[in-house]
RNA sequence: CGGGGCGUAGCGCAGCCUGGUUAGCGCACUAGACUGGGGGUCUAGGGGUCGUGGGUUCGAAUCCCGCCGCCCCGACCA
């Protein structure tokens, strides 16, 4: 493709609303352009990496043994309403209404049409296992969109759904959609986890987020710095603190005045002590009842696991009237000494051996508080892991790391298949629910997410698989000789079937560069007078950052030099 | 949903507080000249319902009210 007839409407300057490396370098490279909160329209660069991403995709789940189908965008309200979502999605919906009124809404998901389709035509154990999988433009009205094309209301995903006779059989097809998810992902060039996650109200038995390692990610993940375990800071883990040395006796509770000091930080400063002797003490709405939750003081409390310990739902922080309502004291001065109410303890607070908590009136705190002596409470682990806080698995320290989840596998087991009659005939004619697991890719996510991960200050590095482009030729100049250079080279690469992008244009040499680097297709080719007069071209990788180091190559031999090269990073040199 | 902010040329912004010629600047765009290996210089141009509806006023981009849109922080997020 030659510029002077491509459409790569670069930018100098940024749109004032981008935020994060991708959405600026996305849009000032021309590959999208914004058309409403969080939807974009895809530029043809834009397009050419976004089918790369689809391409890998498809090759990996084909070869997994998943068949593509493609089911509609625009759904009648029918389906979710037999599994309940039609209400449970609540606004995140997109709802409208056919000129009869009717009920409709654009599929965020599509586990109901998926499986509709699966208990109408698949009867018999013998019809099993089948994986089904698409790659549909998805919707859902986020209640904020953010981070450009990291979180768009309108997105593009691949879904893949797999029906099994048994858990057996459904733990099989998870197992080799993880195998064909790491293929994906290492194929796609990023620095990745697969981290285990949350499974929330889905019920499911297993769950694995691939997590791109990424410092504008919105998750948090902790992952081993020795061994291979790596899960959200939702469900990570670890160990007890080992127990401090033993205080001796420890006098009974004694109050102390703390005027207008509600905070670990000012309590602690106030005190002389520190914050990991406190009984830090939230009050939480669990359920129907408020519930007091303990933390040691250096230490913050991870809500999912405060509901699991509780076994409900979901918790919340209490408001300030709730908590004034809860404990006769403005927030800052709860504690579990005379609560009235349920309380729970995290595991490492209940080990302090003498500390410092909130005496439940206003301007007082209670020192020498012992757990188990002072007040009872069932223990169990509440607080989030701490960077460096040793892995359940080998004990070495974990290491916090920011993500962006762009993949997710999932047992689903028969919550659907159970709901909607998908059933199955097995071989003594007894109809069992089919066992599924739902897998997902964020495919527009994903391009999003390789340039936060491949970038630098001038602009995208695109690995090879994914690149709009495998080589940029860069005519610097207009003279006779460098044009017929320019045109042999191309007709020589495209012969030898590199992608190429050849900047024809007549534009100085500064902008070509700089464009070039902002685009970031990984080889850059110049010819020039230049060049040719010093015996050739010059062949520069993306991620050379010094001109003066770009290679020579005589013109003669250089398309065959430069497609083996081009060869080698497709093979992920 | 709570808090904060912004809507003025394709993009980035000034002007608004303190109302008053023809609404400016940079980039981009068009034409020409010079220039020619890291976003060059000069000259001449084109391009505006000042988000929208109402109000105040002799007069509104500017003041007041409503609405819409967008961004950021938080809540939420199969």
């Amino acid at each position: 493709m030659r510029s002077s007839r491509a459409l790569v409407p670069t930018l100098k300057e940024v749109p004032a609303d981008a935020a994060g490396p991708s959405t600026v370098f996305l849009l000032r490279g021309g590959f999208v352009r914004r058309v409403g909160a969080g939807i974009y329209s895809f530029l043809p660069l834009g397009v050419r990496v976004l089918r790369k991403v689809e391409r890998i995709v498809r090759e990996e789940l084909d070869r997994a043994g998943a068949l593509e189908v493609l089911l509609p965008a625009l759904l009648p309200a029918e389906y979710f309403r037999e599994t309940g979502r039609w209400d449970v999605f609540g606004d995140t919906l997109f709802r409208l209404h056919d000129r009869k009124g009717g009920d409709y809404h654009l599929g965020p998901t599509h586990e109901e049409i998926i499986t509709d389709l699966v208990r109408r035509e698949v009867r018999s154990y013998r019809d099993l296992p089948k994986n089904l999988y698409q790659i549909q433009t998805k919707f859902r009205d986020e209640p904020r969109p953010r981070g450009g094309l990291l979180r768009c209301r309108e997105f593009s995903m691949k879904d893949a759904y797999s029906f099994d006779a048994d858990e057996a059989g459904a733990r099989q097809s998870y197992e080799a959609m993880r195998a064909a998810y790491v293929r994906v992902f290492d194929r796609l060039a990023l620095d990745y986890r697969m981290v285990a996650a949350d499974s929330g109200a889905m019920g499911g038995s297993g769950s694995a987020e691939f997590q791109v390692l990424v410092q504008t990610g919105e998750d948090v993940i902790a992952a081993c710095s020795a061994c291979s375990y790596a899960a959200n800071l939702e469900v990570a883990s670890t160990p007890p603190a080992p127990p401090p040395a033993a205080a001796g006796e420890v006098p009974p509770p004694e109050r102390v005045l703390t005027p207008g000091k509600g905070s670990i930080e000012e309590v602690s400063a106030l005190l002389g002590a520190s914050p990991a002797t406190f009984l830090k003490s939230l009050v939480y709405v669990a359920g129907e009842g408020l519930v007091l939750a303990v933390v040691r003081g250096d230490h913050e409390v991870n809500e999912i696991k405060l509901a699991r310990a509780l076994d409900v739902r979901e918790v919340h922080l209490a408001s300030a009237a709730e908590v004034e309502r809860a404990t006769g004291a403005p927030v800052g001065f709860a504690g579990p000494v005379g609560f009235r109410g349920r309380v729970v303890i995290d595991r490492d607070a209940a080990a302090v051996p003498s500390g410092i908590t909130g005496a439940n009136e206003v301007d007082v705190h209670l020192r020498n508080v012992v757990p188990g002596r002072d007040f009872e409470a069932p223990v169990a682990e509440l607080r989030s892991v701490r960077e460096g806080d040793p892995c359940p698995s080998c004990g070495a320290p974990l290491r916090l790391y920011r993500g962006i989840e762009a993949g997710h596998i999932f047992l689903l087991g028969t919550h659907y298949s159970a709901k909607m009659g998908a059933t199955y005939l097995d071989e003594r004619g007894e109809q069992h629910p089919l066992v599924m697991g739902c897998y997902g890719i964020g495919v527009s996510r994903l391009v999003a997410t390789a340039v936060e991960q491949a970038h630098d200050e001038d602009g995208i590095r695109w690995p090879m698989s994914i690149a709009p482009y495998e080589v940029h030729l860069v005519q610097v100049g207009q003279e006779p000789e460098v044009v017929a250079a320019v045109a042999e080279l191309e007709a020589a690469l495209e012969a030898a079937g590199v992608e190429l992008l050849v900047d024809d244009r007549d534009e100085r040499p500064g902008v070509k560069f700089k464009d070039a680097d902002l685009i970031g297709i990984p080889l850059r080719v110049t010819v020039g007078r230049k060049a040719l007069e010093a015996g050739g071209v010059e062949l520069k990788p993306r991620a050379e950052r010094d001109p003066k180091r770009a290679e020579r190559l005589p013109l003669a031999g250089a398309a065959a030099a430069i497609a083996a090269r081009v060869a080698a990073l497709r093979a992920g040199g």
